[in-house]
DNA sequence: TTCTCAAATAATAACACTTTTCATGTAATA
DNA sequence: TATTACATGAAAAGTGTTATTATTTGAGAA
């Protein structure tokens, strides 16, 4: 998709930084893998194909640049390393992690039913909420067969 | 409370391990600072005073295994290390952490309305959920003034 | 197009947190 | 007592990540 690559080049611009080939085949290879919320070394691996040359110290710099532009999202699914997903949904909030604990997999769910807990924690601890994480853990349909 | 030390030592030995001065020392330093989130050097430092002689790899060994026992329980707080809590709610899930990304302070929250959010989950993913962790980030009371 | 310079890069060293190794120590068991 | 298994501290190694540095690159100016 071209018009991602817009998205990218315009928004680099906004705070002064480039688009390089780099840029451009880390955020290609992070969009074409949704789903599989790939950590650094593999998305490294992966754009090696594109960007034989590249660094891994890129591929963090990048990605973190990425995220700080929220074009794509970090995740911490507790495995040691930070996973990264393309980021679809602009302004509202993250959907939520399935993980199962027998296969590993990452299931995605969109519903969204926090809304009311987040008003009611705001009234009561008067804590302004700008964003939730939430996992749950647990076992997959393929797996409880 | 010697009562915790009775659960411990329990624990420990359906497993056929040794309550310790050090695994002693460590449960009681999470026990007194509920609420607080230590990190393993904190831990580490706070331990020193009962125990001089002991080594951080001990405090990293122990803390995973009254994890395993389910006397504490860890959090990820995305500081980039470990944390620390006494489990007293033994069986059902964990509450929640409201993390303030101004002063770092970490509050927690006693309301669970997750239920009806979890089964309509299992439900429709046919997801065995086990457990779940929810984080909000935002700024609390004292940093909005 | 060529020049200029800030920005971006690759490579590597440094870093922080954590785990493993290993030799020694200690407690329960036979 | 001898044996066995577990626990420990110290040090080394491992892991994911960030910082440093010299070099290269891209985009605007001449």
């Amino acid at each position: 998709m071209d018009n991602l690559m817009d998205v990218l080049k315009e928004r680099l611009k906004e705070k002064g930084f480039k688009l390089t080939p780099q840029r451009r085949a880390i955020l290609n290879i992070v969009f074409e893998n949704q789903g599989k919320h790939l950590n650094t070394e593999e998305i490294y691996g992966l754009v090696k194909d594109e960007c034989p040359e590249i660094g891994l110290a890129t591929v963090y710099r990048t990605l973190q640049l990425l995220e700080d532009m929220e074009l794509v999202s970090r995740l911490n699914l507790d495995d040691g390393c930070s996973r990264y997903e393309f980021n679809s949904h602009e302004d509202d909030h993250q959907h939520h992690h399935l993980i199962c604990e027998v296969c590993g997999d990452v299931i995605e769910v969109e519903i969204d039913l926090l809304e009311q807990l987040e008003s009611e924690i705001e009234k009561l601890y008067k804590f302004k909420i700008k964003d939730h994480k939430v996992k749950f853990n647990g076992v997959c349909s393929d797996c409880r067969k």
